[in-house]
DNA sequence: ATAAGACTGAGAACCGTTGTCAACTTGGTC
DNA sequence: GACCAAGTTGACAACGGTTCTCAGTCTTAT
């Protein structure tokens, strides 16, 4: 039976006020950081049982780490990410959804999934790196 | 100046001759069962240069470990893994190319990048899959 | 209040990957 | 061919994110 604990409560609290995707450990420094501390363990494993029962969206970033975000929508879709500030956008993807089954199909394969998600650097971000992009940090 | 070594020159045909994404280690065993043997370090770094270089593809496995293979075509494209067997088709990806500087335009986002790639069962494990879905292995 | 068992957290373990550095090639030069 | 500068190798250590362990703690049903 599932229990309720101040330790699950703090991270899917938090979780919840952070609009971009963070890593486990962004999210264990920042509890730390709001004097509502929780174990680095607790953490890993809260985002695993959030992100399984589907209330969070988990994304591999290119260093292989995972973020997590609480999207605002539970329904399947993608995302596009700013590489500098992390600014997130969500996306439905009916063009590739439709896609990936039509090609999927094709092929003569069956049980398709899919991994669609896009980076790119987001109006602000695009400003600056217009006007020096040597100043424009590629944080993820 | 790059040199040509006994190690790379068996790295890059041992790659040529496995159609199916293998991350480093299950290359180095390989070259190491066909009496080859070339270090383990060596073998990282010779992938990061084939990549880097265009020479070969990079796919991160759904457990973060990064996979590599010599494809036909070295134009962008996507592909279509059996989650299975490995058994990898080359796809190109002209309708999702679309879709993603559309969204990415709309959004005012600049830069983009785009990850997409498609997991399933070949028509061969889908038949197995069919016959009795516990016996499936999920190897990738 | 009590007890069963779910939960926590400090630290160890894990595992893919990268760094280190002395010894070993390779390839151009004489 | 001999020589040398510098690219390359590989055993091993180190790294970083994630998972495991397990004794102690807390939640919840009764
Ligand atoms: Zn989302
Ligand atoms: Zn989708
Ligand atoms: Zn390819
Ligand atoms: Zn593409």
């Amino acid at each position: 039976m599932q229990r309720m604990t101040r330790q699950r409560l703090a991270v899917s609290e938090t979780l919840a006020e952070i609009p971009e995707f963070v890593s486990a450990q962004q999210l264990h420094d920042e509890l730390t950081a709001r004097g509502d501390a929780v174990g680095l363990a607790t953490v890993y494993r809260t985002l695993q049982a959030l992100a399984s029962a589907g209330e969070v969206d988990v994304l591999r970033l290119s260093d292989g780490e995972l973020a997590y975000r609480r999207c605002a929508r539970r329904e399947h879709h993608h995302h596009l990410v700013c590489r500098a500030c992390g600014t997130t956008v969500e996306i439905d993807g009916l063009t590739v959804e439709a896609w990936a089954s039509l090609v999927g199909d094709s092929h003569g394969f069956t049980r398709i999934e899919h991994t669609v998600e896009l980076f790119g650097l987001c109006p602000e971000c695009s400003a600056e790196d217009a006007a020096d992009p040597e100043t424009v940090g590629e944080a993820r």
